[in-house]
DNA sequence: TAAAAGATCGACT
DNA sequence: GTCGATCTTTTAA
């Protein structure tokens, strides 16, 4: 089975099997310990709400690529793109631990804890060395490889909440954890977040 | 400990 | 011209 083909189901059912993978980019690797899910068309969260643009066209192919995009003018933050073709389906890989390569992710964060060093998407990125020339990657065959874990992470050791940071469908809960995972980042909801409390 | 603000730039309208 | 699936530093309790 090809990771295209165990990517291809929606998002929501791949979003928890992805914790425990590893990504791996040059010398350093992640094991993934957050991650979000982004349904694509039916989300107002997700950047493919409204239709493929130069920025999300990634998103709108195949299953099993790297979807990158800028935030904020400074971070790099990673999707992988999974659901049938033409669905744009996405993961956001939220934060993990550097499980190697540990000199080279402290070099490009010198300020960090090792704890830190990919707690949250831009770090995350910034400790893999991503560049937005890294958006639409093959997984299976470029230059940054996934490797699902051999056994899934436990359903009971899995925990969900609201997503971080969105301003729209913030309270849809479709962030996934590893339950008392130290490198697991903290929830912060979005200033002007819609939703229950924004009335 | 929590909240606020500044940084910074590609994508979008 | 405005905005953001963020991070860091500063300021206030």
């Amino acid at each position: 089975m090809s990771l295209a083909e165990q990517l291809a189901a929606p998002p929501l059912e791949v979003a928890p099997r992805l914790l425990g993978a590893v990504l791996r980019y040059g010398d350093v690797a992640v094991r993934l310990t957050e991650v979000e899910a982004y349904a694509g068309a039916t989300d107002p969260g997700s950047h493919a709400f409204g239709g493929p643009t130069r920025r999300n066209g990634t998103m709108f192919g195949p299953a099993g690529r790297l979807y990158c995009y800028l935030s904020h003018g400074i971070h790099i933050c990673a999707n992988i793109t999974v659901g049938e073709e033409h669905g744009p389906g996405a993961v956001l890989l939220r934060a993990g631990e550097v499980v190697a390569g540990l000199d080279v992710a402290r070099a490009r964060r010198p300020r960090s804890t090792d704890r830190d060093l990919a707690r949250g998407p831009g770090r995350l990125g910034q400790a893999l060395g991503l560049s937005l020339a890294d958006d639409g990657t093959d997984l299976a065959t470029g230059p940054i490889r996934l490797e699902l874990p051999d056994t899934p992470v436990p359903v009971t050791a899995v925990r969900t909440g609201p997503r971080t940071g969105l301003r729209r469908a913030s309270d849809r809960p479709w962030r996934f954890w590893i339950d008392a995972d130290p490198t697991v980042s903290p929830y912060r909801r979005h200033p002007r977040a819609e939703g229950p409390e924004a009335g």
